[in-house]
DNA sequence: GCCGTTTTCGGCCCGACTGTTTTCAGTCG
């Protein structure tokens, strides 16, 4: 072997498998094609390289994933080892097109795009968007003006991403990288820098700040590191490459002396920067990335603390440098007490193998209490979201029964862990719900939430939503607005009626943490915040990995301006309780 | 192709919406 073959990331392998299941779905092959998305999805959620996982238990740590089989563990041993695997060479020849491409776009699926590329030979997006431009796809027979149109919409969405990836998919990323760093013999200290340390639920680019004093052997290595792919620029002080996972990344090499000052500098936002200048300059001073300066002399610079002490403010938290309000706060020294990273004590939204999840209760008990939590709420899907294999009332008093049971062995193994009984219910059209309030009275948790009709128009939606809060047993109301970053909007919700709603019914808000969700959004925590509405940080966790996403509900919490009393999986079990409208 | 509190073969789950259609396919959750 010469030069180190780049290893495949688990994303990459996720997408293979992703690949697959729509060219299964084109050749109308039964059942392969849900076999392979469920395989795709356990490999997403893995923390862990499964190039690393195969080269330490082989085969078997292959098929030990739920969702993985003899068959599949073969192809990934297969593409693991050469990079790609037969099978799945055999099935592109079939429709050679660029499948990643065409399939992000929403409503675009893998029929559409076997037609497109036998009837009109598209096989890109450029190809399909000119094609579309042309108005050629309107005349394909099952096709119209109006999916012609949809095609754009899809097409200009995707775009508006602006390159920005998922906070969730680009913080273990940084964070290596920045391990990585910090590992260089010549590095004194490295920190990322950025939207990543302000905990954006989006990110542009990295940006990593390092000490040294030996700035061109720290270049020298950092251009030199495997993840790196290309190097638009090295100099002494900064250096600008684009990684393999398809990023950019800058870094910058500073003395102690400005560490500070330039940590504050590249960290941002640029609307925060330029508020804080100019404050310098208005205290007689001048502010940029070497130093907060009287004159010739550096008064300020080693440390963000010192630095924000020297402009008379209190330390201001990454998350919340927006220039919303945060400067003046923090000349009043009435910064909010943000919820900390590790204040969580429980998560009221987990996902088991009873429907849509990865893994049994048990696992999502041991997993949870790794995470150092005390208590979860079980919320598997309700009957109407059926493709989950969604609880009916039988179902969720089974799965009842089994919690009591479950929590009886954890007291009788002196465990001090709750599981609570809860459901994510179905709220139907006109604001009903899926459950029997007789059901829904015996649970612990019940959350409510969106998952069908989206395109209400908003005095309906809103009614619709404020009608579920109004039930009483309704505790919870999940991913209140139901977008998905990148590839749905929100629902067309009046948010100022649902947050009103929310104070007058006592219903939990919640802050779901699944990186392309993230919803509530930071200003509408803001909000709830200044109503005094009670939130919730949670998991939505499908798989014992996921609980990890906390981190990012916590973050975007905390751009929220939310304290922990603010959070209701932040109290103590009875009190938490005794929040809820069924206790 | 995977899986097992319906257990090693025979299931794999439904339902709504949209846009295209004359009765349904594709997509999504």
């Amino acid at each position: 072997m010469t030069t180190a073959q780049r290893e495949l990331s688990n994303r990459d392998i996720a997408q293979v498998l992703l690949e697959m299941a729509a060219l299964y779905e084109m050749e109308e092959v039964p059942f392969k094609p849900r076999a392979y998305e469920r395989a795709a999805m356990a490999i997403a959620a893995l923390d862990e390289p499964l190039a690393q996982r195969y080269a330490q238990g082989g085969l078997a740590a292959l098929t030990a994933l739920p969702g993985v089989g003899k068959s599949i563990a073969e192809h990934l041993k297969e593409l693991l080892e050469t990079g790609t695997f037969r099978e799945y060479e055999r099935l592109k020849r079939k429709v050679p097109v660029n499948l990643g491409e065409l399939l992000a776009i929403e409503g675009v699926g893998p029929k559409m795009v076997k037609a497109l590329w036998q009837q009109l030979g598209i096989r890109d997006l450029a190809d399909l968007e000119r094609a579309a431009r042309a108005g050629q796809i309107r005349h394909l027979p099952h096709f119209g003006v109006k999916t012609e149109e949809k095609i754009l919409r899809g097409i200009e969405l995707l775009r508006s991403a602006q390159g920005r990836r998922l906070l969730g998919e680009v913080l273990p990323e940084a964070r290596q990288l920045e391990a990585t760093l910090r590992a260089f013999p010549e590095v004194e200290v490295a920190m990322v820098a950025g939207s990543v340390r302000r905990m954006r639920e989006t990110v542009g680019d990295l940006d990593f700040l390092v000490i040294s004093s030996q700035p061109q052997a720290v270049m020298e290595r950092f251009v030199r590191l495997p993840v790196v792919q290309h190097v638009y620029s090295k100099g002494e002080t900064r250096t600008s490459v684009r990684l393999h996972s398809g990023l950019d990344a800058d870094l910058r090499v500073v003395p102690a002396a400005s560490f500070g000052a330039a940590l504050s500098y590249f960290t941002g936002s640029k609307a925060h920067n330029i508020a804080l200048r100019e404050l310098a300059i208005k205290q007689g001073y001048k502010l940029n990335e070497y130093g907060l300066f009287k004159g010739e002399r550096r008064v300020a610079g080693a440390s963000e603390e010192e630095l924000y002490a020297a402009l008379g403010l209190a330390f201001i938290p990454p998350e919340l440098r927006e220039d919303s309000g945060e400067i003046e706060a923090a000349q009043r020294h009435a910064l909010p007490q943000l919820i900390d990273y590790h204040d969580l004590r429980g998560d009221l939204q987990v996902q088991t193998n009873w429907t849509d999840g990865a893994h049994s209760i048990e696992e999502m008990v041991e997993a949870a209490m790794a995470a150092g939590l005390e208590y979860i709420a079980i919320t598997d899907h309700t009957k109407s979201l059926a493709m989950t294999r969604g609880a009916d009332e039988d179902k969720l008093r089974r799965q009842m029964e089994a919690i009591a049971a479950l929590n009886a062995k954890l007291r009788q193994a002196g465990k001090r862990f709750t599981v609570l009984s809860g459901a994510e219910v179905n709220i139907n059209r006109d604001g009903s719900l899926d459950i029997d309030d007789a059901v829904l009275a015996e649970l612990d948790v019940v959350g409510a939430a969106v998952h069908s009709h989206f395109n209400l128009p908003r005095a309906e939606q809103t009614r619709r939503v404020l009608r579920a809060m109004e039930n009483p047993h309704v505790d919870i109301l999940f991913h209140p607005t139901g977008r998905l970053i990148h590839r749905r909007p929100p629902i067309d919700l009046d948010i100022e009626a649902v947050i009103e709603a929310a104070q007058r019914t006592g219903t939990v808000l919640e802050i779901n943490a699944m990186p392309d969700r993230l919803d509530l959004r930071d200003e509408y925590i803001r909000k709830c915040v200044a109503a005094g509405v009670r939130m919730a940080i949670d998991s939505d966790a499908h798989a014992v990995e996921h609980f990890r996403y906390l981190a990012l509900g916590i973050g975007q919490a905390r751009r929220g301006w939310a304290e922990r009393r603010h959070i209701v999986n932040a109290w103590p079990l009875a009190q938490m309780r005794k929040m809820l409208k069924s206790a």
